[in-house]
DNA sequence: GTCTATAGAATGATAGAC
DNA sequence: GTCTATCATTCTATAGAC
C-alpha cells in the first residue's frame, strides 16, 4: 500500500505496522478500556499514528473486533468440529472439546477475551453472541449424548452443566497470563481433572 | 449510610422513587450499558426524573455504585465468615463457602453482576477489587487446608482450583434469571457436585 | 405545616468534533 | 488549534401526601 509522505514526522526510519500488528494492539487496547469506550483516536495514538494510516491497514473500527471475534470463535468451533470428526464416544469427545478450549483461549487469548466481554450492542457483536450460542447448544448436545452413555452423571442437566463447565473454562481469561507460572498444557489437565473427577480425590 | 430495612414505609411526598428503588434501577442500567458508560441523564431518563431529583436520593453517581459494590461484597464476605465461625473441617467450610456463594449470587444477581464486571476504573473500583483479592485468598488458604485433610486432591494447585470454581460460580451471573427455570437451591447443589464430584459418575 | 420527592437553571470541567 | 456538546454536580424553589 501507499506510503504516507506528506506528512514530515519524526519516525524515519521506524518500520511501520502491518496488518497484523495493528490487529493485535486494537485488540488489547478493546480488552484494557472496553470495545465502546476506544475511539479510533486512541488507537492510533497507542500505535503513533494518524488516524489516515491507520485507516490503510482497516476500513472501520468495527472490522477490526469482527476480524478479532473470527479468531476466536473459529478457534473454537474448529475444535468442536474437530471432536466431531471422529468416531469416538461422546465422553471423548468432550474431553477433546474442554481441553482444546482451553488450549485455544490461552493460545489467542486477546481474542477470546474480547469476544467474552461483549454484550451484544451492534450488528456484529449480536452475530458473534449467535455463533457462541450455537456452540453452546452442540456441546450442550455433546454433554446429553455423554449422559446417555453413562458417562456423565444424569443428576445435573446438561444444559446447566455445560452452562458451568464453561464458566470454569472461561473465566481463565480473568488471570492467566502467557508469560505467567502457570502451564497452558497443564491448565488443561487441571480443568479436565476438575470437571470431570472433582476435587475430591477418588478412591481407585 | 443507614442500611435499608425493607420494610413498606408509607411514601410522603408526591408519588416517586425511595432511595433503594433508585439504586435498584440504576445497578440495572450499569449492567445494562457499563457504568462509565451510563450518564446520570441516563438514569433520570430511565426513571422519568430530572437529574437533581436524582441528587435528593444520592450525593453522587458513584456513591450508587459505592452502595451496590457493598452489598455484593458483604454478601460474600458473611458467607465466609459464617464458615470460618464454626468449628469443622476445612471441607465443610468450603462447602458451605461454594452453596453460600451461589447463594448470595442468586439473590443478590445485579449487584454481583456488577462486581463481577469491575475494570478498577477509580477508587471505588479498585477497592472493591481489593476486598474480592482478599476473599479469594482466604477461600484459597480454605482449599489448602481441606488438601492437607486429604479432603481436596492435591495434583491440583490450590491457588487454580480456587480460580475454577468460582470461575464457575460467577458465570452463573451471565445465563441465572430470577423468573427463569433453574431453581437456585439446586442450582447451588449442582455446583457443588461439579466442583467436588464432578461430571463423571461416581461408583458408590 | 412538615416532610419528601420533585423540577429548573446554572456551573465548571472535559472530551470529542472540526 | 478552537469550538461545542456532554458530563457530573449544585442551588433554589415547588408540589403533594400526611
Amino acid at each position: 500500500m501507499t506510503v504516507h509522505s506528506g506528512e514530515t514526522t519524526a519516525r524515519r526510519g521506524r518500520p511501520g505496522y502491518d496488518r497484523d500488528q495493528v490487529l493485535a494492539v486494537a485488540v488489547q487496547l478493546f480488552n484494557e478500556q472496553g470495545y465502546d469506550a476506544t475511539s479510533v483516536a486512541d488507537l492510533a495514538s497507542r500505535l503513533g499514528l494518524t488516524k489516515s494510516a491507520l485507516y490503510h491497514h482497516f476500513s472501520s473500527k468495527e472490522e477490526l473486533l469482527a476480524i478479532a471475534l473470527e479468531t476466536a470463535l473459529s478457534g473454537l468451533e474448529a475444535v468442536l468440529d474437530r471432536a466431531l470428526a471422529v468416531e469416538a464416544p461422546a465422553s471423548d469427545r468432550l474431553t477433546a472439546v474442554i481441553s482444546g478450549a482451553v488450549g485455544v483461549l490461552t493460545d489467542e487469548l486477546a481474542p477470546v477475551t474480547l469476544l467474552l466481554r461483549l454484550r451484544g450492542n451492534s450488528a456484529v457483536e449480536t452475530a458473534a453472541l449467535e455463533r457462541r450460542r450455537v456452540f453452546d447448544q452442540q456441546v450442550t448436545a455433546l454433554v446429553r449424548a455423554a449422559q446417555d452413555e453413562g458417562r456423565i452423571r444424569t443428576d445435573v442437566d446438561a444444559g446447566v452443566a455445560t452452562r458451568l463447565i464453561f464458566g470454569m473454562i472461561n473465566s481463565v481469561v480473568e488471570w492467566y497470563r502467557p508469560d505467567g507460572r502457570v502451564d497452558p498444557d497443564l491448565l488443561a489437565q487441571d480443568v479436565l481433572r476438575v470437571a470431570l473427577d472433582g476435587l475430591h480425590p477418588r478412591e481407585q
